[in-house]
DNA sequence: TTGTAAGCGTTATCAC
DNA sequence: GTGATAACGCTTACAA
């Protein structure tokens, strides 16, 4: 049974002590030329591969990053781990994925495990923490932390998200200009800060477009297909229903489209849709869907860099105080399609 | 800072040896119930988490799993990868996942990687790595490694795939119910075992359906949409264009379909289509896709199932040989909807 | 320039 | 029943 290869197998076959071969290979300290050459070239004849195990006890440090979303299935969280797992693989961390399913409590269950197995960094998309949990978990071992998407404002080393507001002033005004006056939101859980700030969003650019209050109707619904129909279906149960809408998701403009097709209504003759995020088949449903382009894979790998400066500057994130957590706005593009009225 | 609690902590505080402690919380040996008693108090008390990186060192088991697929942010794998964690995490297996970018050395560099890594079990799905290939990459620290979706027929600890033949058989059925004399099959790269399957499944339904050889037609993509788009063309330029394409996946379905608008062409009535996977979005596309349902989740916690069992017998995969690696083949089923040509 | 030895946090083999 | 003690594989003072 190939016996794995120890650093001590590598000084013994160099004719050094271990603590020489291990200076040698990592370039510390004043070495010869000769030793230096000769370890490398035992370590490479004999294919040693430090242990990461031992090295991690030593060091404190397991060069793994946890990530934690609602949904890892969802195509959005999907391409946030990649873009993610790309960037921090670039500089050796390996990531662990960890999946909430869409409760507090799974997140701060995930965030348990990922802290104690020593995870050096953590990239969170929160439903719903609180500051306090989010104290009590990184308290045990302090373990940087950036949220991305779902955040939570003031905590962690920093965040990601998209620039949910713009995004909202972009889909309303598009609406607007296309003569609709009376506008519907269909939003997300009101626990998560995406949900809130498009919430936040729609409401000021409805305004901003000469909307009155009673004109501009809001409901919310979870992320998913199918409650996002239950809540279009009563939507158009209202008395003097929209004639647009506005959904804050990919799916939940799936789900929304699914109603008013079973309700034989025609888009966007009898109700024009937008929506954010630009899934790939949007071109091909019926109609094409008017959306907003969003790149979760940017997400992913902004996130990483910022926790890879967070974790150089050590300290498990104690060293902000002096500088405000660095919170980046990613930029959203209007991809005019026919939902929305455009030919 | 506070300092991490470890199992010498504990033993102080409860009286004991640190040897003493570690079999109280590990319930191992006989020992007498008060001390039990008392350093399971403490340990309480303490909040004493053992270090997985310590134990690891000792036990030679990291209790991780290594998961590698062609596109993690595909939510077909995404959906393999939540099943597979969902499970194998009721175990107290972590899972990391890797991407190998769609190519073989990218999956080489990821299972080197994360046999390096220590992880205790790998779960692949290979887009045609050889035989020898893994036998050099296991054979540097024997890791049990169960196959799924793209197999590697005859290496290790079993696999798990769909019905591939068996779908191929209903969707072509169906088509050649409809009337279908001249059925093209749109595939996958055939460096991959899915592809593969399907491609032969195809021949072998069609032959069964009374299709002349010089009816049933055949052309390769690549998974994306973009190559499937450019063959579809290249399929309706031919000097007999068919009447009816069966295409290998959601993506590949997709990119025909793009491909059959953009020459104006009418769906199902110039043109039927029926496909493998049932994307949740295939009810909305215009017109709504006839296709396989598969359960990618299914496939990643049946992989899990198969690791575990391999790890628990042990030796690194090493014991079998005796009895063949476990083959799962999961069925799919018939979502008929508009695209073939029902109503 | 190189070697010795301590220690990271466990588990397991001995003695007692 | 319980306690020393030796690994596991590595890094890093501290000596030489």
């Amino acid at each position: 049974m190939a016996r794995v290869v120890t650093l001590a197998d590598v000084a013994r076959s160099a004719g050094v002590s271990i603590s020489t071969a291990s200076r040698a290979l990592n370039g510390i300290g004043e070495l010869s030329d000769e030793t230096r050459a000769a370890v490398a070239a035992a370590a490479l004849e004999l294919k040693f591969q430090p242990s990461p195990i031992g090295r991690s006890l030593r060091t404190q440090r397991t060069m793994t990053i946890g990530f934690v979303v609602p949904d890892i299935s969802t195509p959005f969280f999907a391409a946030c781990l990649k873009g993610a797992a790309r960037l921090l693989g670039a500089s050796g961390y390996r990531v662990i994925a960890m999946d909430s399913d869409r409760s507090v409590e799974g997140e701060i269950e995930a965030l348990r495990t990922l802290v104690w197995n020593r995870v050096d960094g953590l990239l969170l998309s929160t439903t719903g923490l609180t500051g306090g949990e989010f104290e009590e978990i990184t308290t045990a071992w302090p373990t940087p932390c950036v949220f991305f998407d779902g955040v939570l404002l003031g905590a962690g080393a920093g965040c990601v998200t998209l620039d949910n507001v713009g995004g909202m002033a972009v889909l309303v005004g598009h609406l607007a200009d296309h003569g609709h006056r009376r506008i519907a939101h269909v939003g997300g859980p009101q626990n998560e800060s995406s949900a809130v700030e498009r919430s936040t969003g729609f409401k000021s650019a409805a305004r901003e477009a000469g909307m009155t209050p009673a004109n501009t109707l809001e409901v919310f619904s979870g992320w998913d297909r199918e409650s996002a129909r239950r809540v279009a279906h009563a939507l158009m149960d209202d008395a003097e229903p929209p004639s647009a809408v506005v959904a804050s998701s990919d799916d939940i403009a799936l789900g929304c489209l699914r109603a008013f097709r079973e309700r034989g209504m025609s888009v966007p003759r009898d109700m024009a849709i937008v929506s954010f995020d630009d899934p790939y088949y949007g071109e091909l449903l019926e109609p094409p869907l008017t959306t907003l382009k969003v790149d979760p894979t940017e997400i992913g790998s902004r996130a990483g860099d910022l926790l890879l400066e967070a974790i150089q500057d050590g300290d498990g994130g104690a060293t902000r105080g002096d500088r405000d957590p660095a919170c980046v706005r990613l930029p959203v593009e209007l991809n005019p399609r026919r939902s929305c009225g455009c030919t």
